[in-house]
DNA sequence: GCGACAG
DNA sequence: ATCTTGTCGC
C-alpha cells in the first residue's frame, strides 16, 4: 500500500471528517482551518503534479472523479486515475471540500505514483472561513495543495494586465473588483489569493495557498502548468477525463439494463 | 432582511 | 457542475 493510500484510508474511515449536516460542516471548517499550513515551496524541485476535478450527472446522482498526474518538466502524463461514485454532500457555496473531498480522496487513493504537489479545482485560503476545497484536502492528507479556480468566491481584486504573467492580489472582503487592490494589500489588508493571467487576453484564474504551499509557489506553479490554456494543464486533463469516464459509466448501465 | 454564492 | 448550436476571432 502506498503512502498516498494510507493517508486517504485515514482521512476517510474517520467519521469525525465527515459531518451529515451543513451546520455541523461549518463548525468542522473552522477547526480544521486552524491547521492549514503556508510555507515556501521550492517549485523547481517539483516533478510531479496532480491535477484533481469531479464530474456530476445533471440529476445529481452520479459522479466521476479524476486524478491526473503529470511531469511539471515536460508535461506528459505519468499516471491518471478515474472512480465512479455518487454525491454524498449536496453542493452549498462555502462547503465544496464536503461535496468534493470524498471522490477525489477515492481516486487518490488508487495512484501508484506519489505526487509532490496536488492541484484543486478551487479556492484555498480565499474563502470566507479560509477553508476552500485545496485547504481542506491538504489538511486531511497533511500533504502540499494548491487551488486554482476559474470564479471569484471571496475577495476583493483589481483586473491585471492583459499580457500573460501579469497578477493582481486578492484581499479579505467580500468578492468585488476594485481600483487597486496592490493598494489595499500594502495597507495590510489580508492576502488570500491572486488572480493570474495564464493566457494573454483571457479571463485569468484566481490562485490561492491550500496546505504547505506559499502564493509565490503556489502562482509559479499554476503559471508554469499553463503554457496554452488559461486552466493548468492536471487539472485540465482531470476534467476532460472525469467527465469521459461519467458518460462511459453511464452508457454501461444503460446498456445492462441494470 | 437582502443579495451573493468556488464546482 | 450539467444541458447544447452556432458563431466570432486569432
Amino acid at each position: 500500500m502506498s503512502e498516498i493510500s494510507e493517508r486517504v484510508a485515514r482521512a476517510l474511515d474517520d467519521p469525525e471528517n465527515w459531518p451529515r449536516d451543513p451546520k455541523e460542516a461549518v463548525a468542522l471548517q473552522r477547526r480544521l482551518a486552524d491547521r492549514v499550513r503556508v510555507e515556501p515551496l521550492d517549485v523547481d524541485a517539483v516533478r510531479l503534479v496532480a491535477g484533481l476535478d469531479v464530474s456530476y450527472a445533471t440529476d445529481n446522482t452520479a459522479l466521476s472523479a479524476a486524478a491526473v498526474v503529470m511531469d511539471v518538466r515536460t508535461l506528459e502524463v505519468v499516471e491518471s486515475v478515474a472512480i465512479s461514485s455518487e454525491p454524498s454532500f449536496p453542493y452549498i457555496s462555502g462547503l465544496f471540500g464536503f461535496r468534493e473531498s470524498p471522490p477525489v480522496l477515492e481516486a487518490l487513493g488508487q495512484l501508484k505514483v506519489t505526487p509532490d504537489v496536488y492541484l484543486c479545482d478551487g479556492f484555498g485560503l480565499a474563502h470566507p472561513r479560509r477553508f476552500g476545497v485545496a485547504c481542506h484536502l491538504g489538511v486531511l492528507l497533511d500533504l502540499p495543495v494548491v487551488g486554482s479556480a476559474k470564479s471569484v468566491l471571496f475577495g476583493r481584486h483589481s483586473v491585471p494586465g492583459e499580457e500573460r504573467g501579469s497578477w493582481t492580489p486578492m484581499v479579505a472582503g467580500r468578492s468585488e473588483v476594485v481600483p487597486d487592490s496592490f493598494a489595499l494589500a500594502d495597507q495590510g489588508k489580508e492576502v488570500l489569493g491572486r488572480v493570474l493571467r495564464t493566457r494573454a487576453g483571457v479571463k485569468p484564474v484566481y490562485v490561492s495557498v491550500g496546505h504547505r504551499v506559499d502564493l509565490d509557489g503556489a502562482a509559479d506553479l499554476v503559471l508554469r502548468l499553463s503554457p496554452k490554456y488559461r486552466v493548468p494543464e492536471p487539472v485540465r486533463h482531470a476534467d476532460k477525463l472525469c467527465g469521459e469516464h461519467r458518460k462511459a459509466v453511464l452508457a454501461a448501465k444503460e446498456g445492462r439494463t441494470d
